[in-house]
RNA sequence: GGACGCUUAGCUCAGCUGGUUUAGAGCGCCGCCCUUACAAGGCGGAGGUCGUAGGUUCGAUCCCUACAGCGUCCACCA
């Protein structure tokens, strides 16, 4: 008996079998020939993250489906790794130098790199082995960095393939630009919020007339980078105007007032200055009618060499108030008013983004989205929840190349080479030279002098590879063909675009094979307002601590039991006393059973054990098995995890601990046949140990620690290997299941009447039942020493023909009269009114029923069965009624 | 502007393609119990006209329409 304690104590079971689990090797997969694989890529946290809640519930769900198909005989394998995170890694670790003195500039590209890794080297895995702490059983001799020597070279190759394919192409376009991280960001790294802004109405004065013309805009500071003014052709106010030229206020430049149909003529003044440097939509306009695109800002949003000296070095904001100043000294600024925008930030570190004309790497996307929606849409790949889809349709019809080169230090370099060359340089020197190796010579003018691009790609290009790439290495081969493609991912809705969408365009381009079959979108975690986890609210719980106040397992337990598919969770951490107070009663069932396998210990039973006949609850509990492996299979099977752990739960608190538990203790107090009492204990175990198995994936540590003390186990032997429990359709017996309703029912009743009579358990009562059924009556001869103990009845009289003791309470339990006589234990006025209660509720419910049969068009239409069921009601509320009147009636006698 | 989701007990949510549930669970609340596994527990109980208004149907928490509130995503915003 080692379970002695009687609360669980995690802290001192979770570490010690992580390491058992561990130094064994349980989690290592290699492809073996006669298993099936089951596989799933961790989506790669950041190395500069730290574990969140959301973390906790993605790698618990991940870590519950491997366990799951491992004990399921599959070859499981889950592979961990991290990502490196350009933009993020590079701040963190640029803030850090910056503390010490040291700048990112100074330093210079290559000792930069190198301060990056040293800083990867020390904390980089810190948040990939906080996830042992949380019992995932990751193949840790797996363990992948997207920056790995054979992760880079996938990249390079894939970078390579697409260029040659023409889908990559370098070019000059205006995107979206980090004024203070300095690099291009993707459309879809930009956040946009609403806020509140101006709007301000500026007088342009036509050049050769005693006339202006007023713009609306809401960076009056662009204006110093106009090229023109648009209107709508169709718009009466300026169709005269159309051809004419403005001078520009400040500036002083003559630029054209043209006509394009984009322009809203009810919008502001109707009249829209064209800046094609620094807008997305003027940058269009700007090509279509072949405008100059002047930049007058810089990489960091200052104004520029293109500007009016006295703006040039100011910030952009600065430079709006220059700008508006010396509008009004003109007497130019017509008005302002209030305009509420959405203005878009940089999703890393939130600072407005700039639209910014610059040369940039892009991916043509149509051509790889084209096959990616497709297996969506045929259901080679399915999305859980469903709705998802839709979402992914939407974004795959309408997709825009991905803008993949950044301006950071920190990344996977772009494979493209400059000749920056000699006297013999031509034009076509210009050109990249795309390609892994460095070209030895230009191949134009066989210049030797060449350098690579500056850019690195974004990160999330080395992000839709995972799925393979993590397989690159020595066996990559064998692996690839195994463990590709995986099987489930598992991921939260907010990346679906970012990199769900590219893995499955990259799988197929590359290893033309889905990267996986089903997508499981994870709920998010908000706190108990509903507020995204966020560090700057400070609302998000360190999971570490929760792990050391709960433990892992209630941590586990209690994030799955919250979190529906689908639905967002709202979550705090004494929520988690859910997870505890369940792995506490699993505990306590444990202890009950060693305890009293304890007590009998010395007695030997394999032979005289199987003597014994199973009880009518040894069969029940074996149908409830039964139902509940069934029942947990098709949820895990519907990715339902969250209906998968509610089934478990009730399961062993109620039917195994409340019922069967509770059973089975009263047989054991009540018999001195050693051998029947050690075959009771026995069987309960064995019931216990396959259920152990069924909790296994929610609570690892407390599964483990319980089912090695359950039995003799030998050297490394573990629950994480055992077989997953099968279920027998024939031992499902609805029959035994009605029969124990019953029960259930008669022993609530008693209890019911107890406690509302207020009558002290410890007084016994005698109790009579009117049966109808031989079947019911044999059932409480079977089990009537137990019911007796389970209500504390002195005496039960059963039979057809019971008649109603005088002053006694009374209930109807399917059909069947209970009575229990009071003799003055209390005020019969109680009894009166309860009777009346349930009279009054049966008497509404009749009526719904004879609602329905007294309609004609209901009783012709209505199915049969249904039809008959509602009769039976009928039958069953009327007599039932019926009789309780006449309690009621002899209790006023 | 477009799309999606949510609205059921005081709180957080189930209710899996219309009649088997007398609308459930956990927490909270009330009452009784430290009964030899467990007070992180046991037993009993109160609490809901299933967001509003229509419609389809013999029958609607469930299907349809409109509306309201909350939330998310996409697009656009001079």
């Amino acid at each position: 008996m080692q379970l002695i304690a009687k609360t669980y104590s995690p802290q001192e079971v979770e570490d010690k079998w992580y390491k058992f689990w561990e130094e064994n090797n349980f989690f290592h997969a290699s492809p073996t020939p006669n298993k099936k694989p089951y596989t799933i890529v961790i989506p790669p946290p950041n190395i500069t993250g730290i574990l969140t809640m959301g973390h906790v519930l993605n790698n618990t769900l991940q870590d519950v489906f491997i366990r799951w198909k491992r004990m399921q005989g599959f070859e499981a394998c889950w592979v961990p790794g991290t990502d490196h995170a350009g933009i993020a890694t590079q701040n963190v670790v640029e803030r850090d130098l910056i503390k010490k003195g040291i700048y990112r500039r100074a330093l210079g590209r290559e000792e930069f790199v190198k301060k990056i890794w040293e800083w990867k080297n020390e904390y980089g895995s810190t948040i990939i082995t906080q996830l042992r702490k949380l019992g995932s059983s990751f193949d840790w001799r797996r363990e992948k960095f997207t920056l790995d020597p054979n992760l880079s070279i996938a990249v390079q190759e894939v970078f390579v393939k697409l260029y040659e394919k023409g889908l990559i192409y370098k070019g000059k376009y205006i995107v979206n630009w980090c004024p203070k991280d300095h690099t291009a960001i993707s459309d879809d790294e930009v956040n946009f919020t609403e806020s509140l802004g101006h709007l301000w109405h500026i007088k342009y004065k036509i050049q050769n007339a005693d006339e202006y013309i007023s713009v609306a805009t809401t960076r009056p500071e662009t204006m110093l980078g106009d090229s023109a003014v648009a209107v709508n052709p169709k718009d009466e106010r300026y169709k005269n105007l159309i051809g004419k030229n403005v001078l520009l206020p400040l500036s002083n430049r003559i630029i054209p007032i043209i006509a394009d149909d984009f322009v809203d003529a009810e919008f502001g003044t109707g009249a829209v200055k064209i800046t094609p440097a620094h807008d997305m939509n003027d940058y269009q306009t700007g090509l279509r009618h072949n405008l100059p695109q002047l930049i007058v800002m810089d990489t960091s949003g200052k104004m520029n060499e293109n500007v009016p000296k006295k703006y040039q070095g100011l910030d952009r904001y600065e430079c709006r108030k220059e700008v508006l100043r010396d509008l009004e000294k003109l007497s130019l600024l017509e008005k302002m008013e209030d305009h509420t925008h959405s203005v878009g930030h940089c999703y890393r570190c939130d600072t407005v983004i700039e639209p910014y004309l610059s040369d940039q790497w892009f991916v043509k996307m149509k051509p790889l989205a084209e096959p990616a929606l497709q297996v969506v849409k045929d259901g080679k790949i399915k999305f859980h929840p469903d709705r998802w889809t839709k979402v992914y349709e939407h974004w795959m019809e309408n997709i825009r190349d991905w803008c993949i080169s950044r301006q950071l230090w920190w990344g996977h370099r772009i494979p493209a080479w400059y000749c920056v060359g000699d006297s013999a340089c031509k034009i076509e020197c210009k050109n990249a030279i795309v390609s892994i190796e460095k070209p030895k010579s230009c191949p134009h003018c066989g210049s030797t002098n060449l350098v690579q691009d500056e850019d690195v790609l974004d990160t999330w290009f080395s992000s839709w590879l995972w799925p393979f790439s993590v397989f690159e290495g020595p066996n990559k081969k064998e692996d690839l063909e195994y463990f590709y493609p995986t099987n489930t991912l598992v991921t939260g809705p907010d990346i679906i675009f970012f990199w769900v969408a590219r893995m499955i365009m990259a799988g197929l381009e590359f290893q033309k094979e889905i990267p996986f079959r089903d997508v499981y979108f994870t709920s998010i975690i908000r706190d108990l307002d509903g507020r995204k986890m966020s560090k700057s609210l400070g609302n998000s719980p360190n999971p570490l601590d929760v792990i050391s106040t709960y433990g892992a397992d209630a941590l586990r337990f209690t994030v799955i039991y919250l979190a529906p598919i689908g639905q967002d969770v709202l979550y705090s951490n004494e929520k988690c006393e859910i997870g505890r107070n369940f792995a506490n009663k699993i505990w306590n069932a444990a202890r009950f059973l060693l305890m009293n396998r304890e007590n009998l210990d010395g007695a030997s039973l394999s032979s005289t054990s199987q003597n014994h006949n199973l009880d009518f609850i040894d069969t029940w509990i074996s149908s409830r098995f039964s139902s509940t492996v069934k029942n947990i299979t098709k949820a895990l099977d519907e990715f339902n995890l969250n209906e998968a752990v509610k089934i478990l739960y009730s399961f062993l608190w109620h039917d195994f601990c409340d019922w069967y538990v509770e059973f089975t203790k009263h047989r054991i107090y009540l018999s001195d046949d050693i051998n029947y009492k050690t075959t009771l204990v026995d069987r309960a175990i064995s019931i216990f140990d396959d259920s152990l198995k069924l909790l296994h994936p929610f609570m690892p540590f407390i599964t483990e620690e319980i089912w090695q003390n359950l039995s003799e186990r030998k050297k490394n032997e573990t629950i994480t290997l055992q077989d997953w429990p099968k279920w027998n359709e024939s031992e499902i017996k609805t029959q035994i299941e009605n029969e124990m309703i019953y029960l259930q029912n008669v022993i609530g009743a008693i209890r019911s009447i107890r406690s509302e009579m207020n009558i002290a358990p410890s007084i016994k009562l005698n109790v009579s039942m009117r049966v109808s059924d031989e079947k019911r009556i044999l059932l409480f001869e079977q089990n009537n020493s137990i019911l007796k103990k389970l209500t504390n009845v002195e005496e039960f009289i059963i039979g057809k023909d019971i008649t109603k003791p005088q002053a006694s309470a009374s209930a109807i339990i399917m059909g069947d009269e209970i009575f229990v006589p009071l003799k003055g234990l209390i005020d019969l006025d109680v009894e009166r009114n309860r009777l009346e209660k349930e009279i009054l509720r049966l008497e509404n419910q009749l009526h719904g029923v004879m609602a329905k049969l007294n309609n004609e068009k209901f009783t012709s239409s209505a199915p049969k069965d249904i039809l008959e069921k509602e009769l039976s009601k009928k039958e069953n509320f009327s007599s039932s009624i019926e009789k309780l009147k006449i309690s009621l009636l002899e209790l006023g006698n």
